[in-house]
DNA sequence: ATGGTTGAATGTCAA
């Protein structure tokens, strides 16, 4: 089984990167996230055409998330379900053949001590709850997709320079490890203990990728059943070379399932 | 140098 993550900035805008990945690629499952489209606006059938069907959390302008899977979806958590937090299109949630799939646009955060950087801090914290109470870590998980830290020094392109900032922030690791003691392992870390690669590449910066100035911050993590069926985590750096690129990348986990 | 680029929406915000 492949199931891969996707920050398009715009389903829209993306849609021919999308289409052509997604026929070289065929994952069983892809998450997106960054759709900016409400879901009535949503370009559902160039997607069911390719045998995928379609769960969304769409909103206008910002955000979005949608996750499409080739194999039936049989429920779907739109949010956290809840009025505590803000109510973006950051999270959906489905079933499908007996796994669990969480696809997050975690929060960007803007500069460190901001509003938006304390909204981060308390979206991470509610998501860290929204696990605990409603999955255990002994059934087969996987939540995926823009989470927006970069948690080690090999996940950013100059460590300690970067340390302190929004993205590579210590406030911002403690909170990643609350929510992975949960049960979860970065599928690709755990592959790749000592390897740096990365999946953004920030468009303000001057030719980002020929330089090597990249973040990882779209990840993979699954239960400790289903990481031990991970083979493979491949970052897709020839996509981000195409023409009209996300400033993301396509990331793709290859599971025993 | 508070810059740079991209997208949604059409002024300006978000990333």
């Amino acid at each position: 089984m492949r199931i891969a993550t996707y920050n398009a900035a715009s389903v829209r805008a993306r849609l021919p990167r999308l289409l052509e990945w997604l026929e070289v690629n065929e994952p069983d499952i892809l998450a997106i996230q960054e759709t900016k489209v409400e879901d009535d606006k949503f370009p559902r059938e160039e997607f069911e055409a390719l045998g995928y069907e379609l769960a969304l959390n769409g909103q206008k302008a910002w955000n979005g998330v949608a996750t499409l899977s080739r194999t039936p979806i049989d429920s779907v958590i739109r949010g956290f379900e809840d009025e505590l937090m803000p109510s973006d299109a950051r999270l959906i949630t489905i079933q499908t053949s007996g796994l669990t799939i969480i696809n997050t646009y975690v929060p960007n955060g803007n500069t460190v001590g901001s509003d938006k950087w304390t909204y981060k801090l308390a979206w991470l914290e509610r998501f860290r709850r929204f696990l605990r109470e409603r999955f255990s870590p002994s059934a087969p998980l996987i939540w995926l997709g823009d989470v927006n830290i970069a948690p080690t020094p090999l996940d950013v392109y100059d460590s300690p320079k970067l340390l302190g900032s929004v993205g590579h922030h210590p406030d911002e690791f403690s909170r990643l490890a609350a929510i992975l003691d949960f049960g979860l392992i970065d599928c690709y870390r755990a592959l790749n203990a000592d390897e740096r690669a990365y999946t953004f590449w920030d468009f303000t910066v001057p030719r980002a990728l020929d330089r090597g100035l990249g973040w990882r911050i779209d990840h993979i993590y699954a239960t400790p059943d289903v990481a031990g069926l991970c083979r493979e985590v491949q970052i897709d750096f020839d996509a981000r070379r195409k023409e009209k690129p996300s400033d993301h990348t396509f990331v793709m986990a290859t599971f025993d399932l």
